[in-house]
DNA sequence: TAGATAACCCGCCACC
DNA sequence: AAGGTGGCGGGTTATC
């Protein structure tokens, strides 16, 4: 075994892309090294359609790497990225070479979108039928135009195995995270988060979940279940119940949580976990609170408990996260 | 580390 | 007729 083959990533940038889109997988995968010789895991080359130079959101043209010829059909993975604008999900469709190139990549490597990049898979007809998100102001005109595609415009990014979606600007982030995580592992990734001065731990888990931020307005109903969760933020060092919580919104279980779901994108007792370790990790940041401690007062019933927790998460062990973010 | 036990989740469906 | 509700079953996941 010679020296360690770098993944080959393949970005593609279409016209009137978004200016953030650009720097993050090149600033996160070029982040990723190994942790034993400082390596390269990745190889990123930015790329257009064509070859030709594109036009960004913001009003200049961006030139491709030069070494991106071919690229798109022989990457391990190909990121397309956001564009601002109605170009790319109003405009014309891909190109049948372009739809080859996604489709192929869906198929046999992996496909990665961020914010509105998921319009352009959707176009080539990849997201049919697959979980996917996008940016959540685009979120009704997406369904509108893909109905096939099983949307979720509640999550941070989704990973469907060889097809991964994230939503609007800092979601790329995680997902590029995620995805060093799930090739190298959470040492790697939150290395590379460090390099970069982004929080890691939004690196951790399958899935990322944030409060529905769809916008008000629909149907003028409150969120039912926002007094509980409310709450329940108050008394996580209890333990709490599916059943306390749905009696405490005069609910009943099953109502409470199909309520919750709805609101939240997430089931009561994965928000539960996600309150508690929110807690943890601040009570580790901020005090000197033994490990024990800490994990009693977030409603962990032991610490074993909030040490799966964290590392599930951030991938490391609470001593170890005090360490690097204790101030 | 492993396994018994408890809790959760959600499709299904009858019932307001 | 239509839509919300809530009990149930049992596969899945968490806890100790």
């Amino acid at each position: 075994m010679t020296a360690i083959e770098a993944h080959r990533v393949a970005v593609l940038l279409l016209d009137g892309v978004s200016t953030f889109d650009i720097g993050v997988p090149s600033q996160i995968f070029g982040a990723a090294r190994d942790r034993r010789t400082d390596a390269p895991l990745y190889d990123v080359r930015v790329c257009t359609a064509d070859g030709a130079p594109v036009r960004t959101a913001a009003g200049f043209t961006v030139t491709p790497d030069p070494r991106s010829d071919g690229a798109l059909a022989t990457a391990d993975t190909v990121v397309v990225t956001g564009v601002k604008g109605p170009s790319a999900y109003l405009g014309p469709p891909p190109s049948p070479a372009l739809v080859h190139v996604l489709r192929d990549a869906a198929a046999h490597r992996r496909l990665v979108s961020l914010c509105t990049g998921a319009f352009v898979l959707a176009a080539a007809g990849v997201l049919d039928g697959r979980p996917a998100t996008t940016h959540w102001s685009y979120a009704d005109e997406f369904l509108a135009r893909h109905p096939a595609v099983r949307l979720d415009p509640g999550v941070l990014f989704v990973d469907d195995g060889s097809v991964l979606t994230s939503a609007g600007v800092g979601a790329g982030i995680d997902l590029c995270l995620h995805v060093v995580r799930r090739d190298h592992g959470a040492d790697v990734a939150n290395h590379a988060a460090r390099r970069c001065v982004v929080p890691p731990w939004r690196a951790g888990g399958q899935r990322q979940y944030i409060e529905r931020p769809l916008p008000g307005g629909d149907s003028g109903a409150v969120a039912s279940t926002a007094a509980t969760r409310a709450w329940a933020a108050q008394r996580l060092d209890r333990p709490l119940q599916l059943r306390d919580l749905a009696e405490h919104s005069t609910m009943s279980v099953r109502t409470f949580t199909r309520r919750f779901r709805e609101e939240t994108g997430v089931s009561p007792a994965r928000w539960l976990a996600a309150q508690r370790l929110d807690l943890a990790r601040r009570l580790l940041e901020r005090t000197d609170l033994s490990v024990d401690a800490v994990a009693g007062r977030a409603g962990f019933g032991t610490a074993t408990s909030l040490r799966q927790h964290l590392h599930a998460e951030v991938g490391v062990a609470p001593s170890e996260y005090r360490r690097t973010f204790h101030s």
